[in-house]
DNA sequence: ACAGGAACGCTAGCGGTGCTAGGATTGCTG
DNA sequence: CAGCAATCCTAGCACCGCTAGCGTTCCTGT
């Protein structure tokens, strides 16, 4: 039984692992660079011990997404609840929304742009990415009738998503970005 | 002379060949099918033919989208040239957006997504974006002040990119769409 | 204590990718 | 018609994600 129970805990540390590495590298080089060899030789493991963790590459950046859908809510719980009122708060919420987008943009990709398929209908992504759309829900409902509060919220963080996304692509240039923010949080908060 | 002037020709048509294929096989199947081997076999040239037109497989993503600048401005044009009134050329606008990015979804991530820092200070993408980026701005003028036309030109523009890509991603039930395309909408007309 | 067996992780390799060096062939030019 | 220059192809490089198959190791039941 012990020996049993030590095997998998050392399986699982080791499943941590190999997430944890990916998400370091792709942080610091991008997800190109992060390839079934070279995440092998982080973990000083062989290329096909990644195999008997997850089913392929795909699934390893689904992982990292997933931790990413925590932090995310984290971010956009707090930045809401430390809001003097309700208006502010919608522009806590996006400035907190699009600074996670910017600091870590290569998880953000794995959330929202890469990996399409994964794990959109299993048990452990919805937990956390409806935290954060409900904290974005919550933020946004002083300012539109009940039942338009989803659709007013998927609009919101289209919009968020969008400046991200044109900005980091280059499309859109840096500079404006606040008063970008500004236009996005004034016609979501009267 | 003539015969230098016959050959440039058909370089010149076997570089849109090469362009047209592209197209074709990334609108048929996306863009992990189009491979330069598979490229070169329906030109019915070897590779290497590839790159003396084109720098790389990015280049070749890059005249496409391209391509598709100018096929998205003129959609934006026509859009807004037949709708009654400036509500609702708003409103037929950013269908005619949406719906060019659904028809093409290749094309508009090689455009917006994928193949970021090709030409986007060259001679030949600003015109026909800046196309399409004016008639976004003349579009919303009406519900705006002079001196903010370009920031919600841009944070319109980038609503509506955050709708068709959530939306093309899975992150945002297609069945929704009309309901939050109406309220993209209505916050910007008004 | 020991034989048997299962779990484990490795080496090696497959088919594919984007891209390029080098030589052969073609076709124009003087 | 000789020579040259442009053209295009064959072959191959280094890398990718992924997997088959084999040794080894370690746990298990007698």
């Amino acid at each position: 039984m012990s020996t049993q129970a030590r095997r998998q805990r050392e399986r699982a540390e080791r499943e941590q692992a190999i997430v944890a590495a990916a998400r370091d590298l792709a942080l610091a080089e991008g997800w190109d660079a992060v390839t079934t060899r070279r995440l092998a030789a982080e973990i000083e493991y062989s290329q096909p011990v990644l195999y008997s963790h997850f089913k392929g590459k795909d699934a390893i950046m689904a992982a990292v997404a997933v931790e990413g859908f925590a932090e995310l809510a984290t971010a956009l719980v707090s930045a809401r609840a430390s809001a003097p009122d309700p208006r502010q708060a919608v522009a806590d919420v996006a400035t907190a929304y699009v600074a996670f987008a910017q600091q870590r943009p290569a998880i953000y990709d794995a959330m929202f742009t890469l990996a399409v398929d994964l794990p959109f209908a299993s048990q452990d992504v919805p937990t956390d990415l409806a935290r954060g759309f409900a904290e974005l829900a919550e933020t946004v409902r002083p300012f539109v009738d009940n039942d338009d509060l989803e659709a007013v919220t998927e609009t919101f963080w289209s919009g968020l998503h969008g400046l991200v996304t044109l900005m980091r692509s280059g499309r859109l240039r840096r500079a404006d970005h606040d008063r970008r923010l500004a236009v996005l949080v004034d016609r979501f908060s009267r």
